[in-house]
DNA sequence: GGTACTTTTTACATCGTTGGAACAACGTTG
DNA sequence: CAACGTTGTTCCAACGATGTAAAAAGTACC
């Protein structure tokens, strides 16, 4: 049922090549046959077999993007904004879930043949250096954390600075018990994000305690409600929290509120990552602002840079912007 | 650099249809040539090129996976585990975002040829009956919207008796000026949540009063905030709202709290999706709870079920099951 | 050893497309 | 008008895999 280039060449009476020529857009066909081929072609309804051309062509037309979970609103508004820049270069864009897994991120780094995709954005969340391919193999850009010693370029905001940014805030609104939830050793944006915060600390001349600092596995909701839970159960709790995620921020929001506590009077609070969630919390999230967008298309240009020439470019490290959003989860709420 | 067929059979010794044959399980190799050849096969590195594979198989192993915008939570829920599902089944998906506009969704779907994808996923929010493809193309099958008269595979919750259901529980809680947030006529879901919302208040005894049924274009946070500000403005304002979705929702409840009233205690607020955000909400939402998970796997179901197969069977129309998630913002919170 | 049958392997064509070379048609130039 | 460059078209091979059918190798039996 599905039409070829050799039907609709016999329909115009010319020879394959010249249809695919016209298709192509090549500059030395007769004005006549164009015509003729244009109309095959509208009356055909022809559509190219992308496997066929690309088999030929050794592309694919095909990128994929490695995330955790689609279901978390960070890696959800990154795919659709990564899915749009993608869109612009003509690219279609796959999606694959690691669940944030060591194993099923090597699984699916391993998978990602040349034949599959023209290149991958891979945001690895346990992934170690080791872990990654020769390289030669299909262009790879990394979002947003950081493998050591991997010659792979990289796209992500500063995470020392906007740790340290986030925290400073807390310190200018003068509380001096400033909590953290989040660490995470097997995780890179974790001690990243751990360095911002104990040199904000230092940097307000507040000491570092160990103790003020709740580990988190996942950085899920409930994990959040959990760390703030006992932290608040502390001999002396804290009166400010930075949390690594906004996921985490809203679960401590929750049980600030389940304890009767008051956001920010009693404990002022700090996200990390501004889901469009974050705006509509009671209260409003405080949080870094990390530009999505920048990021995404960063990261297309650089993939398309590698897939079309400059192989042979040092590895990229590109630092997108991002701003502190202050709401009323540390400012309080406008009268 | 990279190893096809005729490389592993060159080193094995044997022919390139015998190495294919190992790769695809044949019965009828001798056990020392399959001995050769998977060591082969293990020494290079083999992986097939999916695009050859395809070309000669007539499939690609690709699905369409078509959403308005991946960053609002349900569809990011969503389309997460139609990924999960179509992996079992062997499939990568491809997810196309069309904003929820008409023209990009008769776009997305006319640029669905058969080369690309074996088969497509459609949430469609603005198309109509006359923007789909003649039968006989690709298998489509749509998800939560039904579009009248469209011979088409479909697999939703019954949304009547969803909103019903929703707004049922509002009146067995003695409220009696419920209000609703999401009418739009364009939307079918919008019209079948107001249907089942008439009936529920028909039930219950109380009387339908347009003034109480909000307008939402789009069913966006902002908008619903903005919804719930001019029905608190009315003469006699609601005593309970139903929204269209959780994003609605919890506009409401930013817009009621901003006003210094109490949910439930004043309004009582019921949501439609569940998204994950709504368990952690201040009040946390009482919502409509689909089943996502058996949705996508419905959808995943009949699409392999068309592909394989039953071409000839008669358009399929599947409800997959809800629930009503009872939360703080009816119940109240729990001492 | 020859026949008939089964198992195993191979050669070849093919999927739909494009690159390259060969070829044809054309107008220009000397 | 022969030689030439430019334009336009066609033919053929190739991308990497698999289906088909035929060839080759075994096996069993008389």
């Amino acid at each position: 049922m599905t039409v070829t280039l050799k039907d609709v060449a016999t329909l115009a009476g010319v020879s394959v090549k010249t249809v695919s020529n016209v298709v192509n857009g090549y500059a030395f066909v007769k004005p006549e046959n164009r015509r003729r081929v244009e109309e095959a072609l509208a009356a055909t309804g022809y559509r190219p077999n992308v496997g066929a051309r690309n088999l030929r062509r050794g592309r694919t037309g095909f990128l994929a993007l490695m995330v955790p979970e689609l279901s978390i609103p960070y890696f959800g508004e990154l795919a659709g904004l990564v899915i749009t820049a993608a869109q612009k270069r003509g690219w279609s864009v796959l999606i694959e879930q690691t669940q944030g897994t060591r194993s099923r991120e090597r699984e699916t780094l391993s998978s990602l043949g040349p034949h599959l995709v023209d290149g991958a954005l891979v945001h690895p969340e346990a992934l170690e250096a080791a872990d990654f391919p020769s390289p030669g193999e299909i262009p790879l850009v990394m979002l947003g954390e950081h493998a050591v010693d991997v010659p792979i370029d990289h796209v992500a905001i500063d995470n020392v600075l906007a740790a340290q940014t986030a925290v400073s805030h807390l310190a200018s609104l003068g509380r001096t018990r400033i909590a953290a939830i989040g660490r995470n050793p097997a995780r890179g944006t974790s001690s990243q994000r751990l360095a911002g915060y104990r040199t904000a600390l230092s940097a307000a001349g507040l000491s570092y305690s160990d103790a003020l600092v709740a580990p988190a596995e996942k950085w899920h909701r409930s994990v959040g409600a959990a760390a703030m839970r006992s932290l608040l159960a502390l001999p002396s709790p804290p009166d400010a929290v930075f949390c690594f995620n906004d996921l985490l921020a809203i679960g401590a929001l929750r049980a600030v509120a389940e304890l009767g506590l008051r956001v920010p009077e009693d404990v002022a609070i700090v996200g990390f990552d501004n889901n469009e969630e974050s705006a509509f919390s009671l209260p409003a999230l405080t949080t870094i602002a990390p530009d999505k967008t920048a990021l995404a298309e960063a990261a297309i240009d650089l993939v398309h840079r590698r897939i079309t020439g400059d192989k042979a470019l040092p590895a990229q490290d590109i630092q997108t912007p991002f701003a502190l959003e202050i709401r009323e989860s540390t400012r309080g709420a406008s009268a």
